[in-house]
DNA sequence: GTGAAAGCGCTAACAT
DNA sequence: ATGTTAGCGCTTTCAC
């Protein structure tokens, strides 16, 4: 109860050996349960901690260990407007820059719109919690972004990173890699990098869902494809694609969208207008088949009775769909605490070598299909 | 192009003084841009920097400046059963624990199924970034992650902490407060702290809900409510009831719900069965309002034909409902912003007066109203 | 305008 | 098993 403290600061390992009566290293050892100190003293010295309302200064003790205890998650790609090239924009500079703040068209904001990136935050604030360790949330879009996680990173802000691209060709995973720092990407990256990753098996759902539809006895299938610069959707369009012609259906119509509700919308008025028969529907995400639901019903067909719907992800989207939908499930929680689990382990073994892994999806049968 | 760096680690202040021949001292004035540095040695300066890749070390600024530069985004309040206080319970303990980890039940996982937290992020971050700051992610719905939270501060992780209670009785705002700490809250405490918040007007905008209903001729209308031991629950409750009193209906129907559609399900069932004649139903969130549409359909009424249907928020699940739901817009985004400003003030001027910031809401009419 | 030197709070040899 | 000591890389008086 006696309150030792007089120095305005907080007080210091210097305050607790006082305190205690004995060295600041002693204090140090028991503080960070190094073994080899007596029972006793251990006993005293933590009186001494809470007597002073001790905590341990982080940065003092970064700048000697060297490690930040932080990792940073970071969503890459590219914002609105990938390649802009229109020949309208009265500014010139390098084409990209940050555009305005706070409005609902701003990168960060199309990023949370996709139910997908809070079970990312989700899968990876759950491995990180038990073990101390909050995640530093950063945004990379711009080149101008991506020089600043790297600085990031590279002044020991952070350990390492983990990077959920949204764009193919992200050059975030390779400047990271060349600066020599630690990350592990969700999904797979085009061009290689030497960096792990954790992915899912995307063209296995793809067959998942073409197979159920084919199952259900849908002959006059399409499908909603992602954007074809994105990996993921090339992949799921690569895995129907080709379960289809297998099964003997080899030209199947075909409406690209951007993973967002509104553009499964316009891409399932396409689909429909080109194709009124068609009993079957594919969307590469549940945001997409979600809005082609809404555009069937407005056309006046029941689902599933007339068209059966498959969506992928499993999301929230997901539920929120009447009928719910059938989906391939992707274990987005499990796989961002996979890849959070591969970048500890990188952090504690530098050396160790560099493994990827890729889960396998799994089909979820609802209502639509 | 000379590479000098030759000891293994990153290049340090001393390094490039070296490099351009002045002392660390006026590296440092030069890179941190203080005044009083000759010109021709500030662009020799920063030759040097480049020319060895120089990246200021943050532990060892922090150090010394005692500024982490960084701010913890807190998302506090009661995990999965508040008080589960039944008697079968098996392990005794404090009550409350770090459940399981990534299971789509954890409270992190909960909290990112409403779309809300994705716009306070957006909002958040769209304000810090281009003051190069980025926000450190961290949860507290136990007593001890609650801790953590105030630990972490007082260790200078970071500088102060935004803080969205998902619950009233949240003791973190005091606990931080407390121990003399920085931080804005999203909403105004329970009780008392002396703490900076922003909030929106929820009474006004439960009573745009409901002059919007009268407006258009209903005149059985019900209300589906947020939980009542949320403030802003209680306030829509509360304005929507006072509103309608005011217009001579004094009784209404009420179904209490927890923010989620799968509670607005319920609700909208119950409702129905006890009142099948209604005409009109505000939903204290969209969440509720989208379940609260599925179930009415499902039970033959047309929206708004039969029954119109008002939501709260303006969140993403207003447009993914069909038809596009009539809510009352909360603008999160720009209030996240105002939060993070007012707690960038606050570590600027830590004397200066706590001040809050009240939101006006705004009815945004669509289909189902 | 610039350099020298002190020291932020901590950990990790090393000595005892 | 414990204490002594030397920095980690930076900012910041204080002389010059």
């Amino acid at each position: 109860m006696t309150d030792d403290q007089r120095s305005a600061g907080a007080p210091t390992l210097e305050d607790v050996a006082r305190a205690a009566g004995v060295s600041r290293a002693t204090v140090s050892r028991v503080v960070n349960g190094v073994r080899n100190v007596d029972p006793v003293i251990q006993e005293a010295v933590r009186q001494a901690v809470s007597v002073t309302g001790y905590t341990p200064n982080r940065a003092a003790r970064s700048l000697v260990t060297r490690r930040a205890d932080a990792i940073a998650l970071v969503v890459s790609g590219a914002g609105v407007e990938p390649e802009a090239a229109r020949g309208d924009s009265g500014t010139g500079a390098s084409g990209e820059e940050d555009g305005g703040s706070g409005g609902s068209g701003s990168f960060t904001a199309q990023v949370f719109a996709d139910p997908f990136f809070g079970r990312v935050v989700t899968g990876v604030v759950d491995y990180l919690r038990p073990r101390g360790m909050h995640p530093v949330l950063m945004f990379a879009e711009t080149s101008r972004a991506r020089e600043e996680v790297v600085a990031y990173l590279r002044q020991g802000s952070a350990d390492g990173a983990l990077v959920v691209s949204t764009h193919a060709e992200d050059p975030l995973p390779a400047l990271i890699a060349d600066a020599g720092l630690a990350a592990v990407l969700f999904a797979r990256p085009a061009r290689p990098v030497p960096v792990s990753y954790v992915d899912l098996a995307h063209q296995d759902g793809a067959r998942l869902a073409a197979d159920h539809l084919l199952g259900r006895g849908c002959r006059r299938i399409a499908t909603i494809s992602g954007p074809l610069d994105v990996p993921a959707g090339e992949a799921r369009l690569t895995g129907f694609r080709d379960t289809m012609a297998r099964h003997g259906h080899p030209y199947i119509p075909i409406a690209e969208g951007q993973f967002t509700q509104e553009s499964g919308e316009s891409a399932m008025e396409r689909l429909l207008a080109e194709h009124p028969d068609l009993d079957g529907v594919f969307a590469a995400n549940d945001l997409m088949a979600l809005g082609a639901c809404h555009v069937l019903r407005e056309h006046g067909r029941s689902i599933p009775g007339d068209v059966a719907v498959v969506g992928f992800d499993d999301s929230s989207a997901a539920l929120a769909c009447r009928p719910p939908l059938t989906t391939v499930r992707q274990p987005v929680e499990g796989m961002a605490a996979e890849m959070t689990r591969l970048l500890l382990d990188r952090l504690a073994r530098p050396d160790g070598p560099v493994t990827s892994v890729i889960f396998e999806p799994e089909l979820v049968v609802r209502g639509s299909a």
